[in-house]
DNA sequence: ATGCATGAGAA
DNA sequence: TCTCATGCATA
């Protein structure tokens, strides 16, 4: 009830309310584009009260299109109004898919403001332990390997004139929307199976592959570069990869809009805070971390450039409105959750229905839910044990010197 | 920083 | 349909 739910899946393109003109190119960075969406949203808010506003549409139909191609610089999704779909500016997506190595979930929970009731007894799968971050030893999968070198190395080819000012390039890139992204169609073959036990993904008895030496120590070389990095390696990484982002002045957005601008790939503010909170699954945090680090080498080698952040706001997309939960009612699924995690249709349905919720607000609720069981990372920011295993003697400094204030 | 959402790809 | 990678919108 508190959601206004609204059972309007169907994509309507009526593009008639478009409350304002974008501002052209010449917006502030961060802020003016801030503005542009609060306004949008603020016309949704009216209805979320469920107020007679208008009706059904609650997708954003905001197209702008006025003077997009030339100021706007690169526009990622083509805006077209009807009968064109959004195109995301991912590039290779098909590397290694077929063979994930999705650690698995571990047993403790999230951190924030969640009651501590986190048991799964759920005993078909879930593995207690899991956490990729605790993981012992490091087991390559060789297809992650590939994967790994493959999309990086096939990562489209970049112009050798850009500089980590690429970012900032504005009105530069408004030509095309993708940028250079190659099309390349041949696919890395997958060879699934890779996990020690050669299970799928899918619905594993039991996970434990850890990663990096815990406690025996298996790890290698702190190469971390191109061979697969070890959890421990990420977290190092991340780490100083945020710690040095931050002396340079860059926002999580910026970083993310430079990767875009440099190798091809947009990564938004989201992706980006994620990899320092390592919050992505191992495989993406070693998909990105090559990329991320270049960026890091070329951003601190030319620091003193001037940087003129250019963001693009979403131009035009029919996105649902966020649906906020009730918190009585994510109480339920969370219950339900923890008796079956992976509930049939027929469960969904019933249940969306009980909570009075859609079927696809609840499909897709568990479906985060999964997820996020499978990552998990240290919310509080330190996992308890996590690094302990090693020595058990580590004094985490409360705070080193450099801790910025979030941006 | 995170919740809900979208979409491609694999089962 | 689920998983997985990602991101808009939000708290």
């Amino acid at each position: 009830m508190a959601t206004t739910a609204s059972n309007h899946y169907s994509l309507l393109t009526s593009s008639s309310s478009m409350v304002h003109a974008e501002p052209p190119g010449s917006m502030q960075p961060g802020a003016g584009y801030r503005d542009a969406q609060t306004l949008v949203q603020a016309d949704y808010t009216l209805q979320s009260n469920g107020h007679p506003l208008s009706h059904a549409h609650q997708w954003i139909t905001a197209l702008s299109h006025g003077g997009g191609g030339g100021g706007g610089g690169d526009s990622p999704w083509s805006t077209s109004p009807l009968g064109q779909q959004d195109i995301k500016p991912s590039v290779v997506q098909s590397g290694g898919r077929g063979d994930e190595l999705q650690q698995h979930q571990q047993q403790h929970q999230q951190q924030q403001g969640r009651p501590p009731h986190l048991v799964h007894h759920a005993g078909s799968h879930h593995a207690t332990a899991g956490a990729w971050r605790t993981g012992a030893s490091a087991h390559l999968p060789p297809s992650m390997a590939s994967s790994n070198g493959g999309q990086a190395g096939l990562l489209y080819s970049q112009p050798p004139g850009f500089t980590v000012n690429g970012m900032l390039s504005s009105g530069q890139p408004g030509l095309h929307h993708h940028g250079l992204r190659d099309a390349h169609d041949e696919q890395q073959q997958h060879h699934g199976g890779e996990h020690p036990g050669g299970h799928p993904q899918q619905h594993p008895p039991h996970q434990q592959q850890q990663h990096p030496g815990g406690g025996g120590g298996g790890h290698h070389d702190p190469h971390s570069d191109e061979d697969t990095p070890t959890s421990d390696d990420l977290e190092q990484f991340a780490k100083q990869f945020k710690q040095r982002r931050i002396k340079l002045g860059f926002t999580q957005a910026d970083v993310g809009l430079a990767l875009g601008t440099l190798y091809g790939n947009v990564f938004s503010q989201t992706t980006i805070c994620r990899f320092e909170a390592l919050q992505l699954s191992f495989k993406n945090m070693c998909k990105l971390k090559p990329l991320l680090n270049k960026w890091l080498e070329e951003a601190d080698s030319s620091s003193g450039s001037p940087t003129s952040i250019d963001k693009i706001a979403a131009q035009g997309r029919k996105r649902k409105k966020r649906t906020s939960i009730e918190v009585s009612v994510k109480g339920a699924l969370e219950s339900h959750f923890l008796k079956c995690p992976k509930p049939s249709a027929q469960e969904i349905t019933s249940l969306a229905d009980s909570l009075q919720l859609e079927k696809e607000v609840v499909r897709v609720w568990f479906c985060n839910r999964r997820q996020k069981e499978k990552r998990m990372t240290p919310p509080g920011g330190t996992l308890p044990g996590a690094e302990d295993v090693y020595g058990a003697s580590r004094d985490t400094p409360p705070h080193h010197g450099v801790q910025t204030p979030v941006q």
